[in-house]
DNA sequence: TATAAAATTAAAGTTGACTTTAACTTTATT
DNA sequence: AATAAAGTTAAAGTCAACTTTAATTTTATA
């Protein structure tokens, strides 16, 4: 049996708690390409579930849409060309960079919200 | 001298890399809550400054406007009574452990990413 | 003191990221 | 085979986060 795991669009959209019309909206978007059905529907693999997951991650660390794509690449560019690849190549290096800042400034977000925590803190016991 | 320096509004923009109606908005909503001077005109200080530093800090995550105001408190709301304080302190406990959980993403993006730059050094090597 | 540069407000306009709707087709269930 | 559930498309609608505009006032500069 060459029957390897494929999800309707419903189904995936449960699995990663997001809506279909979600997924649509990133296929018209270049950001996902899934295969289909004899009678047309869309059909996603595990590959495609992990290229989601990758989207998601990147929205929660604000980058839009756009950069995502760039990122990981548009689904439909075959990506065979020497020059398409070092393309992705420097800019993957690009976000590597910017991963490694925002790093950074999620150790300083913390350290924000600490101070700010203690200041309360203080605050409260001020009332007592 | 009792001059604390403060900045205008197209000043402080220029510092933060962000356009002045950005600070209005903010400010419109209670985000931010600025001095005015005699003729009306807005008055940042440095903690003003920190301020919009932190609301920035909070959207390179991908937080709402809504969230970081919760996150952060809403600048005109006094902020002394107990229940206030307290309703801050539990918010900010959940941001930390959301920050957290942040912090093991990014990870997971940036082996992601890694893993996909490896991908295509091997189709760039199997090329030439 | 004239005039240019920067601010003010309220309201309308724009953009990105979805969501909803409508009209129809495919697939699953009784 | 009938009917319900899920899928399809294109187009319109929504919402958050800004940005722009317009009409007026304040502040800085020649």
């Amino acid at each position: 049996m060459n029957s390897i795991k494929m999800y309707a669009i419903s189904e995936l959209a449960a699995e990663l708690e997001i809506s279909p019309s979600t997924i649509r909206f990133y296929e018209d978007k270049g950001l996902i390409s899934p295969e289909r059905s004899a009678g047309n529907q869309r059909l996603y693999s595990r590959k495609h579930k992990a290229r989601l997951k990758l989207i998601l991650r990147g929205k929660r660390f604000g980058f839009s849409l756009a950069e995502i794509a760039e990122m990981i690449g548009y689904a439909d560019v075959p990506l065979n060309e020497a020059e398409q690849i070092c393309k992705s190549l420097a800019f993957g290096r690009e976000k590597l960079e910017e991963i490694r800042r925002k790093k950074e400034d999620l150790a300083l977000l913390e350290a924000d919200i600490l101070a700010m925590q203690e200041v309360l803190e203080k605050r409260l016991q001020a009332l007592k």
